[in-house]
DNA sequence: TGATGATGTGCAAAAGATTGCACAACAAGG
DNA sequence: CCTTGTTGTGCAATCTTTTGCACATCATCA
């Protein structure tokens, strides 16, 4: 009852040609002539063959699967960024494996052996919110599994990344701010061992420093990233006697977080208490309220250049050794 | 330079025995002396051995690799699930290869032909909004792949299935409503092909039979679950004359979309017109003035459930053939 | 001492696809 | 007629792991 999958051997023995040819046929082989090679494929097409992938990878080398590695499927930004790396790989046959880290370096280093044990081909990553160092990514290439980071990549780490020009970013959402006469702002950041934390400090106080506001450094808070450590921040921030006017938020869902503890505070957010966020994720667009401006990241171009940036390294193992850095221009989206 | 994984081969050849009393060393065989195996052992540990999955495919027929086929992992009942159901298989040694049909039966049919090629052990799905034959499916069966359905299940198909109470969930939204001495109650559901949507128009039919209201036609709405077709429905029920006080909608997402089409039509959203919408995702804390309450679907639950009842499927194949329902009981939640 | 049983290990085949090499058939050229 | 070249196909090894069978060693018992 049960089908099994066509083999080249089932295929072989119904033409009464060795498997061999069969193979050579699907492959077209210059020393097989077309009449066999029709005959081959026609019966392969009706039967639905489809190369048995332990043998590919046997013979190869390769399973034709890419990992992907992030903190949270949840997060609108990643399911976008994934959306865009399965149809960049799909086309090229690829399957794509998914798994969360849940900003758990635990969870990552899992996940990497995982990836080892599953034999991917390559994998694109963006680090847990704990990652400090990156050994477990560096067994990868030990292996020979190219890696590409992207958005959150690692600091101070020679690799591939794919990233935003987040100072920038940062840079002019201050700009509005301060055009809109707002002088004291508030920064709630992301842990320190992420690059793109650093990038944000950097585009506020360099902001701060070009516009002549002060940047107080009781303005600066950063969290993990968590429901509760931001609003442990924003309570820090409005507990302050010289409450900011404004809040740059790592991101859209830090900004929901602690607009939500505003309001808790009796505080009404983006009327008492300015938000500028990252990301600008489209579910920010059911808020009533939503932040009055967003850093637009384009998640789903970060992710169709993180896939493309992997292809490239699959297809010419040469170029795994000058790292490449592609960076995607941010633009302040107001609301 | 490049390293490759440790093989039996490798083991054997350091420890001058042969590859087969290496692989029964490991598999803890009774013939094999307790000298070797942790001989064995010990040097397996050492060069991080996994068995390659290749070899394991062609002997085993098993891949130990579990597909999940879903509408959108950016929803947020779905990327609940999947967290879910990684965390049920990932302890039994399954990985996951998540795909989306974004709500195309096209695409679901690839992926499905994806997942074949792949040679998965065993699907997860829930169908997509267009799916209205399941012979793409059965095609999966005939391989002997096992298929378990979650929350939007097939219709008047004997599969393995888990779901919600949905009729009882939608006549306690009913209730709910009623109780407030609402009368007028719209209904924007999913499309026909899907059970569940069905069910909910059971709910709702019911309770307007039982609470002496009655359900008008034109209060009912059956749109494709995109924004479009939702904001087109909800315009079409508030420019009703005997326009609905209440609005019960197919799932959180379908709410957020009619909300924000009352906005445009200068209706307030839980003032002027009352909302209560199924699946109750965290999402909708962050809206100031959320659905008044929702149909709670356990996403995570429903999930679990589903990789337990696959991976009871998996582990005896007499089982196949009688199909189970587990049926996991909504709560209505206040907000 | 020769038979029996227990214990520990190795050989070889099997799964599916690829590929270097060998071989057969045939045509053309000397 | 024999050589050379071309064309089409098959054989066998290879990748890794598992497993039935065979074999060797040793102790035990009649």
């Amino acid at each position: 009852m049960q089908k099994s999958p066509a083999t080249l051997k089932a295929i072989a023995e119904q033409l009464r040609v060795s498997v061999s040819t069969v193979s050579r046929a699907l492959n077209d082989h210059p020393r097989i002539s077309e009449k066999t090679k029709s005959r081959v494929k026609e019966l392969a097409e009706k039967l639905h063959y489809v190369p048995n992938p332990a043998a590919l990878l046997l013979k190869k080398n390769k399973t034709y699967t890419i990992g992907v590695l992030l903190p949270f499927l949840k997060e609108e930004f990643f399911s976008l960024a994934i959306s865009a790396i399965e149809d960049t790989l799909m086309p090229e046959d690829y399957h794509v494996l998914i798994s969360q880290s849940r900003d758990s370096l635990e969870r990552e280093k899992k996940m990497i052996e995982s990836f080892i044990a599953s034999r991917v081909d390559g994998l694109i990553a963006s680090v847990s919110a704990e990652t400090n160092h990156y050994g477990h990514f560096k067994a990868l290439e030990e292996y020979g599994i190219p890696v590409v980071f992207f958005d959150r990549v690692p600091r101070n780490i020679k690799c591939h990344k794919v990233r935003n020009s987040v100072t920038q970013g940062a840079k002019e959402a201050m700009r509005f701010l301060v055009n809109k006469g707002v002088t004291k702002i508030g920064l709630i950041n992301g842990p320190g061992n992420l690059e793109v934390s650093g990038e944000r400090l950097n585009g506020y106080l360099e902001a701060a420093m070009e516009f002549g506001i002060d940047a107080r450094q009781h303005y600066i808070k950063s969290g993990n990233l968590t429901r509760e450590e931001t609003e442990q921040c924003m309570m820090e921030l409005l507990a302050l006697e010289d409450r900011p006017q404004a809040v740059l938020t790592f991101n859209d869902y830090v900004a929901l977080y602690a607009m939500s503890a505003c309001r808790k505070a009796g505080v009404e957010p983006n009327k008492d208490i300015l938000f500028v966020s990252f990301a600008n994720l489209p579910i920010t667009s059911f808020l009533e309220n939503p932040p009055i401006a967003s850093v637009e990241q384009f998640a789903s171009k970060m992710g169709a250049q993180a896939a493309n940036l992997l292809l490239k390294c699959l297809q010419n193992q040469e170029s795994e050794l000058d790292y490449q850095e592609i960076i995607i221009k941010t633009e302040l989206i107001i609301h």
